[in-house]
RNA sequence: GGGCGAUUAGCUCAGCUGGUUAGAGCGCGUCUCUGAUAAGGACGAGGUCCCAGGUUCGAGUCCUGGAUCGCCCA
């Protein structure tokens, strides 16, 4: 940090985890991604502040105590007594901040836990009542009556997004209800409802203007309802008549409890709500059980009556249903329908409803008194500042969550708790006069006492007269939501103190959360700054998907399927765990997450990574060498190249937050260091090439500068060994434009391409690649031709063949055919595309490869083209052992003198000698003594190539009188026997 | 019922603004290396790019409709 004092900063923002659980692998998701770009930018030269966060409010906690507690109901707790019940609240909180610091360092999330900030401290505290106040004096916050989603177990009103939180598909009874037309015989409306527990306080019911309504005839009754759910209704071939004057009717309600709802009451009343989607077309009203229904009764002046206690259970004028829940008396309710002969039918009916996201209990929507941020007045600009926000994945921004803003309601900021922020709104006794209070020095002003502790109780002893009146807080606590999108000048206690440390921290360039915040986080942050400052406080929100079971099953205590992070950093490491994070896929997309799934990233990438740095320090160790620069080859400029392309392309990629093409683009570098770099270069690490050990040594420097964002262990472990001339990886910047080579890629590509080429004729020729041959014949345009003759002794030895020839023209092999570049072409004729492409494939191979002038007639026109406008092709023909590609191509000659088969015999008895080795026990550095004997062909290789026989198989000595000795192997049909022993003289 | 996303090899995933032989890893089969070795490498088999229409000279890619799955909201 010191290191970046006065740079440009970087803003992090951390979106406050609750410590009252333990940590699971979607934390571990976030946080790495959260630790990742920081760091990053850290090492591009930023200065980024980490401040850490707890989320320390609201009712997931009180529930967490609750349960401890044994509680079941909002008095258990004032019984309780709310000091003790806050205190226990206040330690659950930090319960497991100790197992979540452990987990956050294990993973390598760089953050700042000393300097946390806590959201119950009362600075913290004191910030969001401040926010409150400067809303307040917007004429932004207020008080209404409004039908509210509200939990009867936790006693309180939920807001939208936590109502989103608890969608479950349940199954309610449907019931379909007669209400008897007042005055004429027979005759009933017919209405609808999934909530039977509402006809208890039924006021009236609803019917579409613009809709027909019809009276159907069933049996000796008549059915009022829609004329389009007649079928759907009451089935095939029911008679029926236009209803007309349906609205005005009158009828009996369905319940006698509760009767009085003014003049309109009972009657049926036009509203634009009515659909014929289903029901029937005939709305049944509740005054105080959902929005249209409440906007209904205030428009028709309908009394509001609510039959239901906060708890959820019908009150004692519903007298045999008194002091039940209202949708655990749904049965009986449909019972008693049924024997007053009401209920017409009844069915199941299965769909998704909310519930309370933490408690599990059903929500009702019920009409009571809230608190309210007028959010809808400012909708424009929540929208205004969603424009600047840069969004991964773009979609969420006009789809999920724009869509989210431009359905915006008013925010439901109060809750009826205990352990939150308490609203910071004081109302003199006679309720005439309502003050917010804006910190805690204005209330010290009012007159108040306040208390050490700005939590309840000891708040709502804090009074104040004012002209004769006394002022007490109101009960309510706000929102945690609130809370949390507060953190950006909370966390400094601003504006009261560290209005600098706000200033220059504001906005964040970058948060990250999991997709269940986009109506939660992503949007408190959002709302709460648009209103304070105008704009978000965020530029960029990178937005991570679930994490599932392998099955695609969310992970839930209750199935039991859930993987804890510790026991994958505890089998594959912590680095494996962020590797498969990084580059499995796009982070949005979800996982798929199982111990299996981390182990394959760790073979794949870790392991061979770990292997090529082991393979250099095994022989940097061994050799003493001092690696240098000099007499770099074609091969190390090749892998230096490569180098400074990836990271070229990785600084690109991982500006874009991508973490997932740069992890692959570093994992393809890796793969060719060690399979091609290091597999090619060997012998001159046995020997000590210092230019060699340099050339691995740069690459795996910089290998881990591009890796320590991502795997931030390995990286340090390979850099301190390596160079350490930093006292961590983490310190140095991260490397940049390394020069690069592209030609030399380009020809290094095309080479390798005729290797594998050469080895795939080999496969189809069934010859082993331990036969020597004695060419490759190879067909290549010129400037292929350049780039393997470049690379000649490596393709030679790669496809172990004594010579490459080139042929200028391929007749004897195949047959070149002329297409079309589409690309190029394409756009320039057009609908006449398959006439060019046909003039095209008629021009002369021959004389467009002598690099002739081209030109076509197409349509009557004379076109004349580019050497880029075609491509060439090669046909191979059949009975050649030939395997081409594009415009190149590689046949062997597959004839063999006895000079190679006597080569090819002597690398076989290699193998068995090397297996021999392995077979007896011996260290690959031992020295042998080596006896031969047996088909006088197969000691005869051997004898001709002696120097190579006794060089690669460490014999010391090596005799041919073997005949009875050592055992017995059989090549290509021969015996060989093998006598190996240790030589003697050596340690 | 509406919105958003997904659907490509047995599995996990790539595939840029449309360009003609759709790629990789794992798994599978065959072979291979034995001085990175409980690894490594090569080669091969494996695909109606969910379906149906449309736009276009040309569609995995764009448009419309539909199916299935997931998330979000009524």
């Amino acid at each position: 940090m010191r290191r970046r004092e006065g740079a440009e900063p970087f803003v992090f923002y951390e979106g406050p985890p609750t410590a009252n659980g333990r940590p699971g692998a979607h934390h571990v998701l976030s946080r790495v991604f959260k630790d990742v770009f920081p760091r990053y930018r850290t090492m591009r030269g930023h200065l980024v502040h980490r401040k850490a966060g707890w989320d320390c409010h609201g009712l997931p906690v009180e529930l967490q105590v609750e349960q401890e507690l044994g509680f079941e109901t909002k008095d258990d707790i004032e019984r309780y007594g709310v000091a003790e019940f806050n205190a226990k609240c206040r330690e659950s909180v930090l319960a497991y901040v100790d197992e979540w610091d452990r987990l956050t360092e294990r993973i390598g999330f760089w953050i700042d836990t000393a300097d946390a900030y806590f959201t119950l401290d009362n600075s913290y505290i004191e910030s969001v009542w401040w926010s409150l106040k400067q809303v307040w004096d917007q004429g932004l916050l207020y008080e209404g009556d409004k039908v509210v989603p509200y939990c009867p177990r936790c006693g309180t009103a939920l807001s939208s997004h936590e109502v989103a939180l608890g969608y479950e598909d349940v199954v309610d009874p449907s019931v379909y209800v007669r209400f008897p037309v007042r005055g004429e015989e027979g005759v009933s409306l017919l209405a609808w409802t999934t909530t039977p527990w509402t006809l208890l306080s039924n006021a009236a019911l609803a019917v579409n203007p613009e809709i027909e309504y019809v009276r159907a005839r069933v049996g000796d009754e008549t059915l009022i309802l829609a004329a389009p759910l007649v079928e759907r209704v009451l089935g095939e071939g029911v008679e029926t008549h236009p209803a007309r004057e349906v609205l005005g009717l009158s009828y009996e309600p369905p319940f006698p409890y509760v009767t009085d709802f003014g003049e309109r009451g009972h009657t049926v009343l036009p509203a634009d709500f009515v659909t014929t989607e289903d029901g029937t077309g005939v709305v049944h009203t509740a005054v105080a059980f959902g929005e249209d229904d409440f906007a209904l009764g205030e428009r028709f002046g309908l009394t509001l009556q609510n039959p239901v206690l906060p708890n959820g259970t019908f009150d004692e004028r519903i007298e045999p249903f008194a002091g039940r829940g209202v949708r655990e008396a749904g049965p009986d309710i449909v019972d008693a329908l049924r024997s007053s002969g009401r209920l017409f039918r009844s069915e199941d009916y299965e769909h998704a409803y909310p519930h309370c996201w933490r408690c599990g209990t059903a929500l009702l929507y019920y009409a009571k008194s809230s608190w309210y941020v007028r959010t809808t007045e400012r909708r424009d600009e929540l929208l205004a500042s969603n424009e600047a926000v840069t969004w991964y994945p773009e979609h969420i921004k006009h789809g999920r969550f724009g869509n989210w803003l431009e359905n915006n309601v008013d925010w439901a900021l109060s809750r009826e708790r205990y352990w939150g922020t308490p609203l910071p709104i004081w109302r003199s006794e006679d309720g005439s006069e309502t003050v917010c209070v804006g910190s805690v020095d204005e209330l010290r002003s009012l007159g108040a006492e306040v208390p050490d502790d700005l939590h309840r109780p000891y708040i709502d002893d804090a009074t104040f007269e004012r002209e004769g009146k006394t002022f007490r807080r109101v009960p309510e606590l706000i929102d945690v939501w609130w809370d949390s999108g507060c953190m950006p000048f909370a966390q400094h206690h601003a504006p009261f103190e560290n209005g600098e440390a706000f200033e220059e921290r504001f906005p964040a360039d970058y948060i990250c959360e999991a997709l269940d915040q986009t109506r939660g986080w992503f949007y408190s942050l959002l709302a709460i700054s648009t209103l304070l400052y105008g704009r978000s406080s965020y530029e960029t929100v990178l937005c991570l998907g679930l994490i599932l079971d392998p099955e695609g099953q969310k992970m839930s205590k209750s199935k039991g399927n859930v993987v804890v992070p510790w026991e994958v950093i505890e089998t594959h490491g912590a680095d494996a765990l962020r590797w498969y994070y990084f580059t499995s896929k796009q982070p949005w997309d979800g996982y798929r997450f199982s111990l299996e799934a981390v182990g394959e990233s760790v073979r794949q990438f870790m392991l061979t990574l770990w292997n090529t740095y082991g393979f250099y320090v095994l022989y940097a160790n061994v050799n003493d060498v001092d690696p240098s620069p000099h007499g770099l080859t074609e091969l190390d400029r090749w892998a230096l190249s490569r180098l400074g392309h990836t990271n070229r392309r990785v600084i690109e990629r991982l500006d874009d937050y991508d973490t997932t093409t740069a992890g692959r683009l570093i994992a393809q570098l890796v793969d060719e260091l060690s399979n091609w770099y290091v597999r090619r270069s060997r012998r001159r690490f046995w020997d000590g090439d210092p230019a060699a050990f340099w050339t691995l040594r740069t690459c795996l420097v910089t290998v881990s500068q591009m890796l320590a964002p991502l795997t931030p262990f390995v990286a340090d472990e390979i850099y301190d060994n390596l160079d350490g001339s930093v006292p961590s990886v983490h310190l140095t910047d991260f490397p940049e434009s390394a020069a690069t080579d592209p030609e030399l890629e380009w020809q290094m590509q095309v080479a390798r391409d005729a290797v594998e080429l050469g080895r795939s004729a080999r496969a189809q020729a069934k010859l082993k690649v331990r036969q020597p041959l004695a060419e490759a014949v190879v067909v290549a345009a010129p400037g292929e031709r350049a780039a393997i003759e470049r690379f000649r002794e490596l393709v030679l030895d790669e496809l172990n063949v004594r010579d490459v020839r080139f042929v200028a023209d391929a007749e004897e092999l195949g047959r070149w055919e002329l297409k079309p570049n589409y690309r190029a072409l394409g756009p320039r004729f057009g609908k006449h595309m398959p006439q060019a492409a046909a003039a095209v494939a008629a021009l002369d191979p021959a004389h467009v490869r002598a690099g002739g002038a081209i030109g076509i007639s197409v349509d009557g026109r004379e076109h004349k083209l580019e050497p880029g406008d075609v491509q060439m092709a090669l046909q191979p023909l059949d009975g050649y052992q030939l395997e081409q590609a594009g415009t190149h191509a590689v046949a062997l000659n597959l004839e063999l003198d006895e000079d190679l088969r006597r080569e090819g015999l002597a690398r076989e008895v290699v193998h068995a000698v090397q297996a021999a080795r392995k077979g007896a026990g011996l260290k690959v550095e031992d020295r042998i003594s080596l006896t031969l004997g047996g088909n006088p062909e197969l000691v005869e290789a051997a004898r001709a190539h002696e120097a190579y026989v006794s060089g690669e198989t460490l014999a010391t000595s090596l005799a041919y009188d073997g005949a009875e000795a050592g055992e017995s192997v059989t090549i290509e049909g021969r015996e060989l026997r093998i006598a190996v022993e240790r030589a003697s003289g050596q340690a």
